[in-house]
DNA sequence: ATGAAAGCGCTAACAG
DNA sequence: CTGTTAGCGCTTTCAT
């Protein structure tokens, strides 16, 4: 399909040397050259506009500098500002990143990482691991660097890189407590991941800590962590009580989707119902009110994410555990104390 | 790097027949072979767990099933929206997609084409290109398959998809003139790329068809489409002249800059300043106000996009023209009609 | 229908 | 320091 490309032939033809010596030339470091054949190889390359072949090369050396990278959905706002960091590390040592988007589809995950197995990439960055991973089991098994983002996997030690997931969840239900909300809400993300089950664990630390009890029927999980399934969510529990103050949500796109549920039924937040999100996505900033929220560094995790994996890929040993970064509370408008109902009842 | 991966001889050894014979077999389109050796084939290939590799395969086809695309900035919400639409297309033909991340910096973009046409990319997907873009002339020398997708290039015919960024304008313009404002300011995107140049003219031709005149001192110019540019471009603006009453962003990224530079100022949208963005990203549904815009469907621009590369990639023979989609103005809160100065005085 | 042989473009021993 | 030779893993004529 391509035009007729210049091959390293051509150019040592040029040149006057065999390949291998131009392959050598160009190289400086394979092996001694002399200073003159250097220039002249180098001289012809740049008359013929050649452009080495990856593939032949890759093929040859057995590193393909392509790095493969799963997300579970670009149009949640923090995976673009993962992948983001990442392949700025990545890039700046020269690997080149293969983006596979997941749907959260066990599959698709499954297809993805076979085309990106099969095209040899050097490492693999999964975002999209279900708590019970037979790929990444697998994955394992082979010797092909790999580190976990965001989310990890029951029972088979990895490196990964994420959030500290409880302890955000944590904190906000903390900071509601602390405003006086008893009766705190949970939508919680996909029980099947990480990140859903350990933010669920970290509300009843939260529940915990500040002497409440758990109550069945303030936990509803949502079926992802966007919007249209937290606006779902936010429903169902809607549809059950509205004997709650507070919702902590497992995502700031939860907390959106509580926005526009708690909208339809009436309830002003935070007069009515307070509500905290998790991550500090940059939109959370600017919603009507503004989102109270539990910012992760996004950036710096994909940035962490891709170091420890262009180690792996050097040959290091890398520890096969979790770093955690903390996230900061940012208290906004979306929380305050809870209005007693004789307030309510006088206003 | 990878450990000790099966390869074709050892499938064919364990069938019992030569290599290129279980070639055959396991790409049945080649040619003919029998029922039961394909069978044999298979079987051995998985009983071995063999994994074609896409590296030789590619090197002797000449295809990789690569897709090159990059993108100036993934944080911008309308890029994963498009790699989105992109991703499913390509994902669906087979194809997989290598991402880059240029930061609108024309040396990062050519390094990171440069290495996916080393990688010998079947095709490429531009949305970076400045107005005058070097590159893509180069590019259009060379056969390989590209689409442009949201930016164009003058001079230089390729096929390309964007939305239809003047009418889009023009509409925000209109919807605001209509509401009776008459001081109407622009924020612009960056004029060496089609993008803001085309915007600016839809600006223009919106006082046109109001009857209203250009006062320069109504538009400035942003160095990019973000909200932090958007915030210092509307800051500059302020700087100059407090004498409009709405203003027409280049994007919904500005719009949220304007948000806050009018906020710093003490303005409130839309009483003080009616605010229009471009765009339509979910999050400018949720602001204080929900901001009006012109939304376009990206994913579907994605979509088309790929299919257009796929179509280029088969030889088709794609028309070098620009495909432009409309974008449909939303009206929400962030504009209204113009509150007069004497009303203002008797609030 | 299958085996033999050649080669994609490159690098890496090994001689000389 | 450079040429020769071999081969990465696969596909594809060409015979048979």
């Amino acid at each position: 399909m391509l035009g007729n490309r210049v091959t390293l032939k051509d150019v040592a033809k040029r040149a006057g040397v065999h390949p291998s010596t131009a392959s050598r030339a160009l190289n400086s470091a394979s092996g001694r050259t002399s200073e003159r054949t250097v220039q002249r190889v180098m001289q012809a390359a740049a008359a013929l506009g050649y452009e080495p072949d990856q593939l032949a090369r890759s093929l040859k050396t057995k590193q393909t500098f392509l790095v493969g990278v799963a997300v579970p959905d670009l149009l949640n706002a923090v995976f673009p500002a993962v992948v983001r960091g990442l392949e700025a590390v990545l890039g700046e040592a020269g690997y080149i990143v293969i983006l596979a988007n997941t749907d959260g589809d066990t599959a698709r995950e499954r297809a993805s990482v076979r085309a990106m197995t099969a095209r040899q990439v050097d490492g693999l960055i999964l975002m999209t691991s279900q708590l019970r991973s037979s790929l990444v089991n697998e994955l394992a098994g082979l010797q092909i660097p790999l580190v976990l983002i965001g989310r990890v996997v029951d029972g088979i030690a990895m490196p990964a890189v994420a959030g500290d997931d409880a302890a955000g969840v944590f904190d906000a239900v903390d900071h509601l407590a602390g405003l006086g909300h008893s009766r705190i809400a949970h939508i919680a993300g996909p029980q099947d991941t990480s990140t859903g089950r350990d933010r669920y664990h970290g509300y009843l630390a939260g529940l915990r800590e500040r002497g409440l009890e758990l109550d069945p029927s303030l936990v509803v999980v949502a079926q992802a962590y966007d919007e249209i399934s937290g606006a779902r969510a936010c429903r169902e529990l809607l549809g059950w009580t509205r004997d709650f103050t507070a919702i902590a949500a497992a995502s700031d796109g939860i907390a959106f989707g509580c926005f526009d549920a708690l909208a339809e039924a009436e309830l002003v937040i935070p007069r009515d119902v307070s509500v905290a999100g998790f991550g500090g996505l940059p939109s959370s900033l600017r919603t009507g009110p503004p989102l109270t929220t539990v910012a992760f560094p996004y950036a710096e995790i994909g940035r962490l994410g891709g170091e420890l994996l262009l180690a792996a890929i050097l040959g290091e040993n890398v520890p096969r555990e979790v770093v955690r970064l903390k996230g900061q509370l940012v208290v906004r408008g979306s929380t305050g104390p809870p209005v007693s109902q004789t307030d309510v009842s006088t206003a």
